[in-house]
DNA sequence: CAGTGAGCGAGCTTCCGCTTGACTT
């Protein structure tokens, strides 16, 4: 056994700092925190000054046994865990449970895993701090607190379905979602002519080119542009000032989760679970340093070995030193930014990580390298016939610097229609007189704001503070798995808009369309997420606030450099939040989220959309009326908030009954799991591209008959009296008696079409009497 | 996997942040 244990959170950077220390130097991982609040009573007594009660997560009790069992082995033990509250936490924690005293054990820390560093850390051992690790209960008892109690709170006052949620994170997620459909659905979009004319002019070569120049201004009205191109009938057009600038461009900082997954999302189309999870593959194999990090801050060794890169490949003047500062640099810097561990390795092998290995290297070398030099020309026209002019730009690459490697992408929401790229000019010189080929007015639409992709979702959060690098792509699953969020595509509608253009002194108009609206892997909220939404603004507006975490935040500083006590701090957030939640729980009316359509014309009875107990649906008459209320599901992309009474009533055309098929009725209808076919009292899912308002009957049979010669491939045997099939499935052969599947013995599955009824008999006894172990996490209590 | 939508009440759910490994009914 070895005279020294170090502690360090992940096992990728154990293996790699025990070959650094030495023989007399283990290196193991906690993988972690290894303790948590308990569930019951919240794991806080509040009563008692907010103490408290931690518990040992059963999947961390093995690990912790074994650390224990190591730390009394050894002489000495050193906590390595991560530089930042988190970390100092997780190395209390160590202590507590490997009954170490927290005021001798050695504390140590390192920013990068260098050999030089390594060594220099451990022999500048500290102490805990604990008022770090004050400010880390204090984040951690104020979450438990914020999520428990407030999702009870939906529990009881919401009128929807169970297992609801409220946290100081997700929660914030979604009204960002939920705001910003609203912004799109209250949006009046304003139209303006925008003018362009396009000129000829010889280049160097003496070669006729088109260039364009921009109108004046933009027009509020057709009639305005159109009195501006009816001026320029007969005009003659000249150069009259030609301005030339000098322009730079800078590569981005080096990547950290959140830029990661953003770059990602947009050029590789990626979400940010699957960014991470590739991510974790580079980082376990050694390619790329830890990839949950806020930091952007890039290593000595790492920016010798980027230089080295740079002038290896192209060159001295390529490159240019570079330090990137973090944003908000109350630092909680414990990791460098993402970058791979060695530049000399442009690429990997392997085919699903290649691509996002690609973007990292590329977007590192860039960050190192010189700028890019443009020259901007801003040539000047004029108008004979009036006293406007016209604009005529062109840009310029003179040196490509970092371009040359990378170039960072935009997301619609930075995007404009003038950004369109300046493309170079021919040479021109004042006076120059130039020949127009076409002038025209277009239509232009005023935009919102578009919907968040996951990925702009999190630059949301991160730029609000809200959330960690660790959380981004959790928070992002959560809000969807609640029923708040869902990602998906949205259909474009066409619009007409209005071109007049100005052609050998002759004006003509005409109208096109465009699709607009189209929207692809966007965050929409659901009408679930939106009464939540409201719920907790009217009732917890200050939790919700979008300053709330920074405001937090600024508290947990302060404990953590020892100028307020954690304890007060979470008694000033609780006292008057808790009242909230009673008074809450006394005063809220449950909340239906119902909204008045108008009246049946039939009936005469109201119409009102709403939240039923599986989802939201349209109701026709009350409850209370003799004669039964109607009821339509909602589809799935129309919300309460915008459903017109002619969508609603249309969706009163289902159940459709589409005729016989074999004899018995073929009914078309929606339901849980989307749109589907009866027939038999057997289901049919309909196929994607099959609407349930139109579909036909000779659509469907061929449906019924798929199903079954499926089915009777999947049978391998059938014990009809007794109800117990064998049958084939994705891992193979297995065994079901009504509803439960039982697995077949190892040395019968190849065989397991000459099972006999006895001995299935036997095997579905055999698996009674011994249940195959429970994973932990579902540890259900139910009784069977 | 399924066709529901009243009201009651049992029994259940839930947070954020740090880390990976499960291994199929």
């Amino acid at each position: 056994m070895a005279k020294n244990l170090v502690i360090v959170e992940s096992p990728a950077k154990a293996k790699t700092i025990e070959k650094i220390l030495g023989k007399d130097f283990e290196v193991r991982s906690c993988f972690g925190h290894i303790r948590d609040l308990e569930k019951d009573d919240m794991g806080i007594d509040i009563q008692n000054n907010f103490k408290p009660k931690y518990t040992i997560p059963e999947d961390k009790e093995k690990v912790v046994k074994e650390l224990k069992k190591l730390a009394k082995e050894t002489d000495e033990v050193w906590l390595a865990t991560d530089e930042d509250r988190e970390g100092e936490a997780i190395s209390w924690h160590l202590c507590e449970v490997l009954g170490l005293d927290p005021e001798v054990t050695k504390r140590i820390v390192f920013h990068e895993i260098t050999k030089p560093a390594i060594e220099k850390a451990v022999q500048q051992p500290r102490l805990l701090d604990m008022n770090l690790v004050n400010a880390q209960q204090a984040r951690r008892i104020l979450d438990r607190i914020v999520g428990f109690e407030l999702s009870p709170v939906l529990w009881r006052k919401m009128s929807m379905r169970n297992s609801l949620s409220a946290g100081r994170v997700q929660s914030v997620a979604v009204r960002l979602i939920v705001e910003r459909e609203r912004e799109i659905n209250t949006f009046n979009a304003v139209s303006s002519f925008r003018v362009e004319a396009f000129f000829t002019a010889k280049d160097l070569q003496g070669k006729n080119i088109t260039f364009k120049a921009e109108g004046p201004t933009r027009f509020k009205t057709a009639e305005d542009a159109e009195k501006f191109l009816q001026q320029c009938v007969g005009a003659a057009y000249s150069v009259k000032d030609i301005q030339v600038k000098p322009g730079k461009k800078s590569p981005a900082a080096p990547f950290t989760t959140s830029t990661l997954q953003q770059e990602a999302s947009r050029k590789l189309g990626y979400s940010v679970s699957k960014t991470m999870l590739l991510a974790q593959k580079l980082y376990e194999s050694g390619k790329i340093t830890y990839m949950r990090t806020d930091s952007v801050n890039l290593s000595d060794t790492a920016l010798g070995d980027i230089q080295n890169a740079i002038v290896t490949n192209y060159g001295q003047k390529y490159h240019q030193h570079r330090k990137f500062k973090n944003k908000n640099e109350s630092a909680q810097e414990a990791h460098e930014a993402i970058r791979p561990t060695y530049m000399e390795n442009a690429s990997v092998d392997d085919s699903d990580t290649k691509k996002l290995y690609e973007l990292i290297w590329k977007r590192t070398i860039a960050s190192q390298m010189s700028d890019a030099e443009l020259e901007k020309t801003i040539a000047k026209i004029d108008i004979s016939t009036n006293h406007d002019e016209l604009t005529a730009s062109g840009e310029v690459l003179k040196f490509d610097g970092f371009l040359k490697v990378y170039m960072e992408g935009k997301d619609d929401e930075e995007l404009s229609d003038e950004d369109e790229d300046d493309g170079s000019l021919p040479p021109l010189a004042v006076k120059q007189a130039l020949d127009l080929k076409e002038m025209k007015a277009t239509e232009r639409f005023s935009r919102p704001a578009p919907r968040y992709t996951e990925a702009s979702l999190v630059k949301k959060l991160e730029e609000l503070g809200i959330g960690r690098p660790s959380t981004y792509a959790p928070t992002i699953t959560t809000v969807q798995k609640r029923g708040y969020v869902e990602k998906r595509d949205k259909e474009g509608i066409k619009r007409d808009f209005r071109i007049m253009t100005l052609k050998a002194d002759k004006i003509t108009k005409v109208t096109d369309t465009e699709n607009t609206g189209a929207e692809k892997s966007k965050l929409f909220p659901t009408d679930l997420g939106m009464i939540v939404t409201d719920f907790l603004n009217q009732y917890f507006g200050s939790v919700m606030d979008y300053g709330f975490t920074a405001k937090i935040e600024g508290e947990f500083d302060e404990v953590a450099h020892g100028k307020k006590i954690w304890n007060n701090m979470l008694n000033e957030f609780y006292t008057p939040f808790h009242k909230d939640v009673e008074n809450t729980l006394e005063k809220a009316e449950r909340v239906k989220g119902e909204r008045q359509l108008g009246t049946d014309a039939e009936s005469g009875k109201p119409i009102v959309a709403r939240m039923g107990r599986y989802g939201p649906m349209i109701q026709i008459g009350k409850a209370e009326d003799e004669e039964k209320p109607k009821f339509a599901k909602m589809k799935s992309t129309q919300s309460i908030e915008t459903i017109t009474l002619e969508e609603a009533m249309e969706l009163f055309k289902l159940p459709r009954n589409l005729g016989k098929f074999e004899d018995e009725d073929v009914l078309v209808n929606i339901g849980r799991f989307g749109p589907y076919a009866a027939h038999d009292k057997k289901f049919y899912s309909l196929k994607k591209e099959m609407d349930p308002y139109t579909v036909e009957l000779d659509e469907i049979a061929p449906l019924i008959v798929e199903k079954r010669a499926a089915k009777d491939e999947r049978t391998i045997k059938i014990f009809e009296k007794e109800k117990i099939q064998i049958l084939k499935g994705p891992y193979g052969p297995y065994i079901k008696q009504g509803l439960r599947n039982y697995k077949i013995p190892k040395e019968k599955i190849d065989t397991a079409a000459d099972i006999t009824l006895e001995e299935a008999k036997a095997i579905i006894e055999d698996v009674k009497a011994n249940p195959p172990k429970k994973k932990a996490p579902p540890r259900k209590k139910k009784a069977e």
